[in-house]
DNA sequence: CGCAAGCTATCTGATAAACAGATACCGAGT
DNA sequence: ACTCGGTATCTGTTTATCAGATAGCTTGCG
């Protein structure tokens, strides 16, 4: 038996909500169903895409991985058929995109190819600068779009938005830190650890924010603004990292195992969306844009 | 019902055989299989995908731009798939890719973006020029592997080569051009009309070549090194083409028809595929590249 | 320690889909 | 007119998918 578009569906769905019952709701359909498909998908590829424990199920590293493919995967043939069936004709001209560092490689990238590739007579530039900036571009007509973190827009009414990605904060911690022996990690644990923080997109203020709410300020080992540097510093042991889960990945540059762990509490989450500038007409690019990219997180909500 | 994976390959091989039972025999099924396969396609797109003649069936615009899309969608499967189940860890390092371009468009975009999201970690610099250069650059050890046409490899036996397409040479026709009325059209037929001629990756040489044979030098119309250029060119009456079918795209940037006809007797083919130096070791960045590109190519060959 | 709650895996029968084979049909070549 | 190469449609059969019930597991709680 062969990979199912289904199975994809399912697997997504499980990954999302961490357990097949609730998947299984989400999507309408038995329990059974998702387990017996999900037992398929790993059976056809020979790789365990879950850890099952009592109260749900994780994805193992491969079963994350392996979700970056499908969520792909069903983009692609959600573009597809929007496409075709729309009896489209190509759409030609002009897209001034803005992105922020974070988002440029996280977000964009992805969603990028895939516009390129259904929109090749369309000339996109791109600029990487501050969200704060991007906004003044936009709102001065410079940016058709920006992709960035949309928790903290400053000019939310002359910006329009449209949510991409929520992503709560996770603690990023070594194999070997002693946290991963306690069953569950509050904020406070955290306060006391040497942090690595992130110096882009403001995810440092929101780290030092949310520890700074246990009286002590948070005692910061290294400040970088690279992402592969938070993970090679976490890896090798140099502190924890608070950082929102769309960067994560299951392995360092070095191939050094980190962990990313839920803290106990609500933390707060991190929106990346595509914002642009309310009122004004949007060309048929930029249209198409944002479709592609819905097209994206449209899987992804499921 | 939606789409399934199963449809998208049966009907990639329909595409690719031009005919049901070809493609059922292709893929191991029986005819009415795959009859019904494209049939339900067609109705969960809404469009139809073929139009049917007699003697087989031949993609409408749509199932052209539908055929990429499939490709693609199973192309990342297949990719996706082998990723995962063969336990691989992260590739670092460096890639050096060659491109000319004629490829560049149409063949490495797409293998490219692949590319990048499978191997994040590894540093690409691609750069464009003539085939021959392209020779000398891998021979020297400056570039590791290189995408461009392998038909008339100057260095044959110094290089290493995987072919990922064959395209044949089609004629391309306004709509409204007066061969379009006969059933068949010969090079002889070609050889009075105005020819467009694309002057990049030796396409031009190939036309003239092909029509020399028929004694009297072929009248050329215009000379250009762009693509969309002779497809606009042809569009609006200028003259015909010659050119290879991976180029061929059923609408120019002005919306209007341009068909891709068969010229009766065998044309030749432009095959297009990686090169690399015969002997040496392969980077790992390299063969994983290799290996996406013929991911690509796998669908394509069914 | 026992029991209930919450979850996953497995089993069973019902139902729907996929399939092969046969046949009807259609146009082109002869 | 008649085959030939091809597609569409109809049949029954096989196969896979699904829902519901059940068993097994672990945690939390009395």
């Amino acid at each position: 038996m062969s990979l199912t578009l289904k199975q994809l569906r399912y697997f997504v769905a499980a990954a999302h909500q961490g357990s097949v019952s609730k998947a299984a709701h989400a999507v309408s359909i038995s329990q059974s169903a998702v387990t017996e498909a999900i037992k398929e998908l790993e059976a056809c590829l020979g790789v365990m895409l879950f850890i099952r424990h009592p109260r749900g199920m994780t994805t193992t590293p491969e079963g994350q991985q392996f979700l970056r493919h499908a969520i792909s995967i069903l983009a692609e043939v959600s573009n597809a058929t929007r496409v075709v069936s729309a009896g489209s004709q190509r759409v030609t001209g002009r897209l001034n995109l803005g992105v922020t560092s974070l988002t440029a490689g996280y977000v964009l990238s992805d969603v990028l190819s895939r516009y390129r590739r259904l929109n090749p007579d369309v000339d996109v530039t791109a600029i990487e600068d501050t969200g704060e900036y991007l906004e003044h571009l936009i709102i001065g007509g410079e940016l058709d779009v920006a992709v960035m973190v949309t928790t903290n827009l400053r000019d939310a009414q002359a910006l329009q938005s449209e949510i991409l990605e929520v992503s709560p904060f996770r603690l990023w911690l070594p194999v070997d830190h002693h946290l991963n022996r306690q069953q569950s990690i509050t904020l406070s644990d955290v306060a006391g650890e040497q942090l690595i923080v992130l110096d882009v997109d403001e995810m440092e203020q929101e780290a030092v924010k949310l520890l700074s709410a246990f009286g002590e300020r948070p005692r910061i080992a290294f400040r970088t603004r690279s992402v592969e540097a938070v993970r090679s510093l976490v890896a090798t042991g140099a502190g924890v990292a608070l950082l929102p889960d769309l960067v994560y990945r299951p392995w360092s540059l070095e191939g050094d195992r980190i962990h990313s762990r839920d803290v106990s509490g609500a933390l707060p989450v991190v929106q990346v969306g595509l914002v642009w500038r309310r009122g004004s007409p949007i060309s048929a690019a930029a249209r198409e844009f944002v479709a592609v990219a819905q097209a994206q997180h449209e899987v992804n909500a499921r």
